[in-house]
DNA sequence: CCTACCGATCGGTAGG
DNA sequence: CCTACCGATCGGTAGG
């Protein structure tokens, strides 16, 4: 019998990332502990931390996964729209309906661990800080197609729509776990649409 | 020497509900742990944990300090001005520099406390829901008033605005949190005005 | 408000 | 991937 291959551990790694970041999208990437997600994926503890080595490299390797499962899911439909507005508006949808399907058990994770580590300066923090501007210099970047193409009012500053969209979807997702009221949802829509529109009436 | 009187006690539980909270919206409610508190406010652990009882007694109390310092420095100050989009104004304002002067140390408490709990069936979570209801209750009673007033476009849903003006605020927090730059309450105030004024252009 | 404890669990190590 | 540990810390208790 031969050693597992590195490509085998690769796969276990990535497959326990994966049941890490359902478990830390309810408890938290700190709330995360070996023992719990040794239970979940039927491992002995040291088994477990031996293949990450530590626990932040384990929370690191959680993010990773959470991000993969974003792209997937959410960029992944919408991708080869239009970019500018359809794909904005497209985006949008794929976003609300992601947290609608709970495809994370736990709500946004990005937003679960900003809010986490946003005061608790470190590697992790540093991390998450960096994902979150890559998402938003996606949204900024169709914001501005958008505008150049005279599909948002000139003047329209694509950073602040990023923001805004972004903060409506978090709500929405944050709002959506603690009522568990989808209308949430047709709520968070509205409000994006006119965001998008510029305006209300 | 009389032991030390109710009144006594209630005084050095509010006390230590308050560094409590500063040091939860940094570590989160979960992340709050008897000894770390005890060592901030130079107790024992055992003393700390008698003037509650238990963890969760503590994490209530906690919320509670909480709730009572975003009421005292962001609604105080406005309570007087004129219900309707003039109050509205002014507590954007108040809630904005409230989270930029950084009186929470790890940013808005509730947006933690919701985003921690939100996932965790439980009486933590049914508090957190309440106060959030609460809140947002109160901007769509003031929104209602300004559309009611003519001041906002006729038409508008009160509970969308209200929930995207809370939306708002909090990614202006978390955001801060993040990067440290205080140019996103700038970016958040632009945004409000425009949900306020019921457009971009 | 204190000292002196309790069992359970934490992240992590040794060695196979 | 396992058994068998480690010191530290957790929430909580007993008793003053």
């Amino acid at each position: 019998m031969p050693r597992r291959s590195a490509a085998a551990v690769a796969e276990t790694r990535s497959g326990v990332a994966h049941a890490a970041a359902d478990r830390a999208s309810v408890e938290g990437l700190e709330g995360l502990t070996i023992g719990g997600l040794a239970a979940d994926v039927e491992m002995r503890k040291s088994s477990l931390f031996s293949l990450f080595g530590s626990k932040e490299e384990l929370q690191r390797a959680t993010l990773e996964a959470a991000v993969e499962s974003f792209r997937r899911e959410v960029w992944g439909p919408v991708a080869d729209e239009e970019p500018g507005l359809p794909r904005l508006l497209a985006l949008c949808e794929s976003w609300l309906g992601y947290h609608e399907r709970e495809v994370m058990p736990g709500g946004c994770f990005l937003t679960t661990a900003t809010v986490e580590f946003d005061a608790r300066p470190g590697p992790l923090r540093d991390e998450v800080a960096e994902i979150m501007e890559r998402w938003l210099d996606a949204l900024r970047r169709d914001s501005a197609v958008a505008i150049e193409a005279g599909d948002l009012p000139a003047g329209t500053d694509p950073a602040d729509l990023a923001f805004e969209l972004n903060a409506l979807a978090a709500a929405a997702s944050y709002g959506f776990q603690l009522w568990r009221d989808p209308k949430i949802f047709d709520r968070a829509r509205r409000s994006m649409r006119r965001a998008l529109r510029g305006g209300r009436g």
